[in-house]
RNA sequence: GGAGGCUUAGUGAAGUGGCUAAACACGGCAGACUGUAAAUCUGCUCUCUCCGAGUUCGGUGGUUCGAAUCCAUCAGCCUCCA
């Protein structure tokens, strides 16, 4: 082991230099003393780090809350390190027992490949693919046979393996606990045994998982187990629950840009910071000058939220998208105008009689209501317009023709296109 | 192998024979307000030919004038004892 006092200073400077920027924003590192070991090698050797991280296979969207994980890899990649990332398409047929418990449906050779497919689109906005090796878990777990497995499993114990929070929690409140979900954790563990892992990245949620592959790095002789960098979950657009797809609070990052700028601009003034420091590139020193620019009142948050917006829609689609959905933003929510753009929304002719149906067919057929009664509610309460007409009657009939605008509540409008 | 429990609208959860289309919470939608699609306040939130009607409470079949509520049976889920 070198120790720090047998590095030039140039070294010195490096590794923490290096130090510095991987530390930014993490919740916990595992321990960190060990970081900076490989760090000091990594510079000393020129070897580049091994960094992991474990994809779900089942649902390639990435969102604003996974970015926060793959900017840390980001990071990794410019101080000079590789990548590995895992598609899980072995585990995928378990399914994490992290937080809800729902047996998976198992995907197809198919499913999988086209998956990896469209992460790897996503992911190039983030990442740089030229530094970065994708690998297949079932292309080493599939290939164990019940004696490995067993032998993996002889490596823990079941006490250890309660000591799961999530696992902790449903034994103690005597909910199923399945035996093969024990064998997630190892899974993932295996896969860092395999790819001889130095460190690896994951959400505060995968503390577990993640030093469970350094326990059975060290269970398989592999001198050095690796490393957790743990980053903290990102609040979603209600400000209190985890971003994720399914309690939909999310902010997709191939969703539109009008749509990313605005659901950007619906998060809660306190989560802001927190936002530019986990996904954005913005610099430590200029990080600080907008914390005490908020707070000492001389920033006003909208504007640094404005910038915010503006700045995703500058990653994930280009300066000029950002431009325009900030215009739009303006137009539409702080103005309260129509928007230059909007939808199509086609309305076949053979579903008029005299040119004309009732405001509630029209509304249901242009698939701004989910039903009759839906469309009457929102008629019933002034949400409907016409060409900035208000309608409050229900019985009320139209006659569309091309070009006219059909609003419902504040963010929805089409455009009528007869056909 | 045995004993018991659970299954209600998008979710969680009340309701144990009529007053229940079904409390309440969350979510969702809309309105007001706001720098904001935040917070807060208000209304709505099964469907329809909507001042009236229809179809719901895991499935099926019963009992009853009448059932989400009782019985039988099937299915799914859970716990405990062996």
């Amino acid at each position: 082991m070198l120790t720090w006092n047998q590095l030039t200073d140039e070294q010195q400077k490096e590794v923490e230099r290096q130090l510095l920027i991987i530390k930014r924003g993490t919740a916990n590192i595992v321990p960190e003393e060990a970081l900076k070991q490989k760090i000091i090698k990594a510079v000393v050797t020129g070897i580049p780090l091994r960094v992991k991280l474990g994809l779900d296979p089942s649902a390639p969207d990435i969102h604003i809350g996974h970015t926060v994980v793959l900017q840390k890899l980001r990071q990794f990649q410019d101080l000079g390190h590789e990548v590995q990332l895992i598609i899980g398409d072995f585990t995928g047929r378990i399914g994490d027992p992290t937080g809800k418990s729902e047996t998976r449906k198992q995907l197809s050779e198919e499913d999988v490949q086209h998956n990896a497919q469209t992460y790897q689109t996503q992911l190039s906005k983030i990442l740089d693919l030229t530094k970065t090796t994708f690998y297949y878990n079932s292309s080493w777990l599939g290939a164990l046979k019940f004696d490995d497995v067993l032998k993996l499993a002889g490596k823990v114990t079941v006490a250890r393996m309660l000591e799961r929070d999530d696992f902790a929690k449903r034994y103690a409140a005597n909910q199923p606990i399945h035996v093969h979900e024990f064998f997630y954790p190892l899974m993932q563990a295996y896969d860092s045994v395999s790819l001889e892992t130095d460190i690896e990245l994951g959400g505060t949620d995968q503390t577990f998982n993640i030093l469970m592959g350094r326990t059975l790095q060290g269970a398989y002789e592999m001198k050095e187990g690796q490393v957790a960098i743990l980053m903290p979950l990102l609040e979603g657009l209600d400000g209190v629950q985890k971003m994720s797809k399914s309690l939909r609070n999310y902010i997709g990052i191939d969703e539109h840009p009008n749509d990313i700028f605005g659901k950007t601009m619906s998060i809660p003034d306190t989560l802001m910071t927190k936002y530019y420091e986990l996904t954005t590139m913005l610099s430590n020193e200029d990080l600080v000058e907008l914390k005490e620019g908020l707070e000492a009142g001389t920033v006003h948050p909208r504007d640094a939220k404005l910038n915010l917006a503006k700045s995703y829609v500058r990653m994930y689609h280009n300066a000029q998208a950002a431009d325009e959905a900030e215009q739009h933003f303006i137009t539409v929510f702080q103005k309260k105008a129509l928007p230059d753009e909007m939808e199509e929304g086609q309305l076949p002719v053979s579903q008029l009689a005299n040119g004309q149906l009732s405001i509630i067919q029209l509304l249901v057929n242009l698939g701004m209501s989910v039903s009759n009664s839906d469309a009457r509610r929102s008629v019933e309460q002034g949400a409907v317009k016409i060409n900035e007409q208000k309608i409050t009657d229900i019985h009320a009939s139209v006659k569309p023709s091309d070009g006219d605008i059909v609003q419902v509540g504040k963010r929805k409008f089409i455009q009528i296109k007869l056909v």
